[in-house]
RNA sequence: CGGGGCGUAGUUCAGCCCGGUUAGAAUGCCUGGUUUGGGACCAGGAGGCCGCUGGUUCGAAUCCAGCCGCCCCGACCA
């Protein structure tokens, strides 16, 4: 099927677009702007939940499920919510079609059935789920609700990108409440750190958590933090966010409680995702010209064994000892298919399973059965080696994690050479022109911010968390700051 | 919403400028055979409302008008 992929040095868009479609993770639908996730994307965004549901759950939240539609009023609410996700919102307005009198076989809306108040497809679900909780809240006692919910949400965006940003999204949406301040902004951090355990731990890319300035905050947040990650084409990616809403949404939605001393006060609110954004940090983070590379801990499929025969007796030979091998793995939790369809020749399953990113593959043939040995090839590093039939479920097993480790390796490396901190303007231009984080001065202000974005397009990705105190100067404006912060072009 | 591109076989595209047999190629698909240590080869076969609607013409994939759709680049965003 696939063939060649645009080299990352000629485009990396176009890369990145050949990659997603050759490798089977997704296609365009017949809707624009929405993606089809294809069985090999979702068992990857399916490990990927699995995870950080188990993590949820650790830390104390449920899952419960809202309504798709939001009645318009709802979002109207919050203000700034509502002008925040006003301009990308799809609305139901009629909920019956007629056959057309004009058109055989055509339909049309039937205008009778206009709705009274027209319905906003979720965006997402802070107001909907506000509106709920305000019947489930009386006393402190009812505090805090932890909710989580896995969802499709819908942002009508002027222009899409695969995984990126499509108009039809998958995500997880946490949404808390609790009884004082401190405990909503714990619980913010809290699950920004469960984010940035999942990006390195699991995806192998390193992230910068910090929070985000007024102008790059969520529409109703308090406070915006955020992991942002760096892509090999030396942009920025925010790969989550966990919000501080304060009291907004309470207000909004009269969500009052009577706390120990019997005093009404507002709830203190939290919400924080992550998407299938990530495919695209994922496949960005790590592939290469060649496929995919996706790191063991999320890859679907961790070994792939390919026999390499003449006859039908060298292909019983080779069986059996896949078949020895494969148990031997799946006993270790490592999950293995053994390709000896005769249907493409090895060299194209090679190049198949490249493209698909198996982070192992095992090749055995005639030679292999007369020496006891079989070939294994990495998929990060492109290496093969010869080694004995033996014991090789362990060998696999501490291959798999030296994978996830180099890459993760070679991720933070690559982070490292390409984050830089300047003191002046000439020299925070070029290097925003190079790509890459930029740690510069600045003096905290919405103007400076936008302005160098106009002459740069670059933003302030985060103000880093652990931003070392340091008196300086603006690059832009020369006013003083007392710490740095991080620029960088962004996704 | 501005700028650009594209719509022809499952897919990628040629043909269109300059209208004229039965609309082509590659690849994929089906049948049979030979192959198999880095995307094999031979032979045969199936597969098309040429985006839609209308117009010009003896005749339209090709010219004209309108419409629809998608992709890419910008402004906006997870």
């Amino acid at each position: 099927m696939a063939e060649k992929i645009t080299k990352r040095g000629v485009n990396y868009s176009e890369w990145y677009n050949d990659l997603v479609l050759q490798s089977g993770l997704a296609e365009y639908a017949a809707v624009r702007g929405c993606m089809v996730i294809k069985p090999y994307g979702w068992a990857i965004w399916e490990n990927m939940k699995t995870v950080l549901d188990a993590k949820f759950k650790e830390t104390g939240h449920v899952n419960a499920s809202f309504p798709l539609l939001i009645p318009k009023s709802f979002l109207e609410q919050e203000e700034g919510h509502a002008e925040g996700f006003a301009k990308e919102c799809a609305v139901v307005t009629h909920y019956r079609l007629k056959t057309d009198p004009d058109k055989k076989g055509k339909l049309k809306v039937d205008e009778e059935s206009r709705l009274e108040e027209e319905l906003i497809i979720r965006p997402t679900s802070e107001t909907i789920i506000w509106n709920c909780y305000k019947g489930w809240i009386q006393s402190y006692r009812d505090l805090p609700i932890l909710i989580n919910q896995w969802a499709n949400v819908m942002r009508w965006e002027m222009r899409t990108r695969l995984f990126l940003r499509t108009a039809e999204f998958h995500w997880q949406e946490g949404h808390t409440a609790h009884a004082t301040s401190e405990e909503a902004v714990e619980e913010t951090v809290k699950m920004l750190h469960v984010y940035a355990d999942f990006m390195e731990n699991y995806m192998a890319v390193p992230v910068i958590k910090g929070v985000k300035t007024a102008n790059e905050r969520f529409a109703g947040a308090i406070e915006t933090y955020c992991v942002e990650g760096l892509m090999q084409d030396g942009k920025a990616l925010q790969c989550g966010t966990s919000h501080f809403l304060g009291q907004n949404f309470a207000k909004a939605f009269d969500v009052k409680f009577l706390n120990r001393e019997g005093k009404q006060e507002f709830a203190w609110a939290t919400s924080w995702g992550v998407s299938t954004r990530m495919m695209g940090a994922l496949i960005m983070a790590h592939s290469d010209d060649d496929g995919l590379v996706i790191p063991p801990r999320l890859a679907p499929l961790h070994v792939v064994i390919v026999p390499i025969y003449k006859t039908p007796e060298q292909l019983a030979a080779i069986s059996a000892i896949a078949d020895n091998l494969m148990r031997e793995l799946k006993a270790l939790q490592i999950t293995v298919k053994y390709d000896d369809s005769d249907q493409s020749k090895p060299g194209w399953k090679f190049a198949e399973y490249e493209l698909r990113g198996v982070p192992v593959r095992i090749a055995i043939g005639g030679r292999d059965v007369e020496n006891g040995t079989v070939e294994i090839a990495r998929r990060d590093t492109k290496e093969k080696s010869t080694v004995k039939n033996e014991q090789l479920g362990l060998y696999i097993k501490q291959l798999l994690e030296d994978i996830q480790q180099n890459l993760y390796n070679r991720a933070l490396q690559f982070r490292e050479n390409n984050t830089h901190a300047v003191d002046t303007w000439d020299e925070f231009k070029t290097r925003i022109e190079q790509g890459g984080f930029v740690s510069a001065h600045w003096d905290g202000s919405s103007e400076t911010e936008e302005k160098i974005k106009e002459e740069t397009k670059a933003t302030i990705r985060c103000i880093p968390l652990d931003a070392v105190q340091e008196s300086g100067t603006c690059v832009f404006s020369g006013k003083p700051s007392s710490q740095r912060v991080l620029f960088a072009r962004a996704y």
